[in-house]
DNA sequence: ATTCGGTTGTAGCGACCGCTACATTTGTAC
DNA sequence: GTACAAATGTAGCGGTCGCTACAACCGAAT
């Protein structure tokens, strides 16, 4: 049983139960294996979290791409709304109550979430400015305000406050020209 | 020493250090007394951590009054300056910490987390409400458009990513137009 | 002076934690 | 078949956790 084997079933548990109380004995037996062998692999608590955050954020990439449409939005408004739908829905919220717990330690200082943090929000700006439409003349501006919106909603979304949510993406689309 | 008394100090001890990894000793002895005590006075420790976290929203409340101006802005462009300008400077560090902890423990779906988290946004969301010009055609609306931009952003900054935030905040402005 | 309820200290319970020492099994190369 | 290294099981270490039993202290009412 090696780490490739492992992680996918690591991850499964963390997917479902959070990273805030993880311990090694039930992460194991969720694993089919033991605390003892998590440490053999890993060799440490800490190493075993931060290749699982490594491991768990290409997840998440790979998901983005699935649910997100291919091809370019035809306007902001559109990009807006596109992800907005792809990452709201139902499928993420295992992903998500995963990503407020790396954003509160991040938020710690804590290193090794800082930088998954900061690599997960890369890609998903890096997405962003890729399906904006051709002509927009400001894309980097466009793809930071979009991800802003996003994240905001999502967090009002994570406090059951989702009609905020819902509300404030409605007049950030009014306020985006159609045209651009 | 009473609850009363206790309450500034744990709530310091947990400003400092975060909700996280709290333990009753370590938390006593920073208020000068024993977990022993602490358990006298609050009963369990997950009525402590809900009775300090009620303390806290009350605290951040005022907080945010001392630190926001007083009266109406001329433009919801203003009202969300004014209103980045006071929760993104240094000074509300701490309390922005503890709140991404709360907001993970919602997203966990702990009842208690979820209602401080609920109850705050809704405060911030009264107070934009409140602030934004008289003649505001749908003031409900642009305060919920506000309170999730500045919530992405202070995300944003929480995981080291200021730099998009501040584009993304810049980007917004100039879609609002002075003239609401 | 005594009683008595509210407050505090001491000590420790049982559970769980990350981690490790040690022995054993297993797979493989010779 | 034997030797050897990798993989795994067993058992337990030292520590921290929330919480509690018990006794002592204290101030006020009688």
């Amino acid at each position: 049983m090696t780490r490739e084997i492992l992680l996918p079933l690591l991850a499964a548990h963390v997917l479902e139960h959070g990273l805030a109380g993880l311990s090694l004995r039930p992460l194991a037996a969720a694993a089919g294996t033991s605390d003892r062998m998590l440490l053999y692999h890993f060799g440490t608590k800490q190493r075993l979290v931060a290749d699982l955050l490594e491991y768990l954020a290409a997840r998440y990439a790979l998901a983005l791409d699935e649910a997100l449409p291919a091809g370019r939005a035809t306007s902001r408004a559109e990009c807006l709304a596109d992800v907005a739908a792809a990452t709201r829905g139902e499928a993420f919220r295992p992903y998500l109550m995963l990503w407020w717990q790396i954003v509160a330690g991040a938020a710690q200082g804590e290193g090794t979430w800082r930088a998954a943090a900061g690599a997960i929000m890369g890609q998903l700006l890096g997405w962003l400015e890729a399906h904006l439409p051709e002509g927009d003349p400001n894309p980097a501006s466009a793809a930071r305000h979009i991800l802003t919106l996003i994240e905001g909603a999502q967090m009002l979304d994570a406090i059951g406050r989702a009609d905020i949510a819902d509300a404030a993406l409605a007049a950030a689309l009014a306020a985006m020209p159609r045209s651009l």
